[in-house]
DNA sequence: CGTCGACTTGAAGTCCCCTTGAGGTCCCGC
DNA sequence: GCGGGACCTCAAGGGGACTTCAAGTCGACG
């Protein structure tokens, strides 16, 4: 069974037909059309569908995930080594993600134990609310 | 310094005016008016922002976020107590988010040595496509 | 008292990512 | 050959979270 229609494409990827047209509408995924003008999708597409859900949970958007594709070798189905190459630059992006909120999860600890969410600037800390002072984002939960 | 403009509070909350507004008109933060009609916000104001945004982050949508709010008591400022018990259920979240995306990464890890994304049904492992069979989601990234 | 930046409103616009609907065609098993 | 489910297109809708715009008004400082 070398081809799929877009209905089993989209059950074996587990997003709507409407998502696969949607994809292939900004270039993200490719079909060919049968004589009745169906898609028919090659294995490989299933990859690339995988591709962009896990693009899209590291935290691209659609347009970068066209971006990173646009690099992919035009006229060869794309080898690990290809896909091995974009993936790879999602690690640091993903460490980064976790100590994100890690550190959130850390000052909500802090936090909780004073009961405020003000921070830097906890009432308990800083009664006067000192921080309004100098003027440096007082409240804010990211610097 | 009892009140602030919302200006001032934009300043301090690291959020734009138009998005405190936008916050106002959902209910999410209150404030009394000036003789001349201008937004005035309680010192107390700062931490619901604080806390919109601390939950956003955590991947709450605004209703939610809302929701959360509404639980609060009405007629008095919260507490400390009042902040504290909203903001211990996101700790499971937090903990969940970190778990997903460290699961990404091993998966990331061990698909990038076979240098496909395929997962379950990498190709490698699974060169009839085998997951096809048994119909279930072959491809998917989240089960 | 004047100036000028900060503030007001409501509606509309934007960005991202799809979903839905209408109206029609294809194709596979019986 | 036919019935019905899967497919087609294109336009519009939706939701979440804001931002921008126009046409003013307020208010703190000098």
């Amino acid at each position: 069974m070398p081809e799929l229609t877009i209905g089993h494409l989209a059950e074996r990827s587990g997003v709507a037909t409407s998502t696969i047209r949607f994809y292939e509408s900004r270039g993200l995924v490719h079909s060919r059309r049968t004589t009745g003008n169906q898609r028919r999708y090659e294995q490989s597409e299933l990859r690339r569908v995988a591709f962009i859900r896990a693009a899209q949970r590291v935290g691209l958007t659609l347009d970068e995930v066209a971006e990173a594709l646009a690099t992919l070798p035009d006229g060869r189905t794309p080898t690990k080594a290809d896909w091995h190459r974009l993936s790879r630059a999602w690690r640091p992006r993903l460490d980064e993600q976790i100590r994100r909120i890690e550190l959130l999860r850390e000052r909500l600890d802090g936090c909780i134990g004073c009961g405020c969410l003000s921070l830097r600037s906890c009432a308990l800390y800083n009664p006067g609310d000192e921080a309004a002072e100098h003027g440096t984002g007082a409240v804010r939960l990211e610097p």
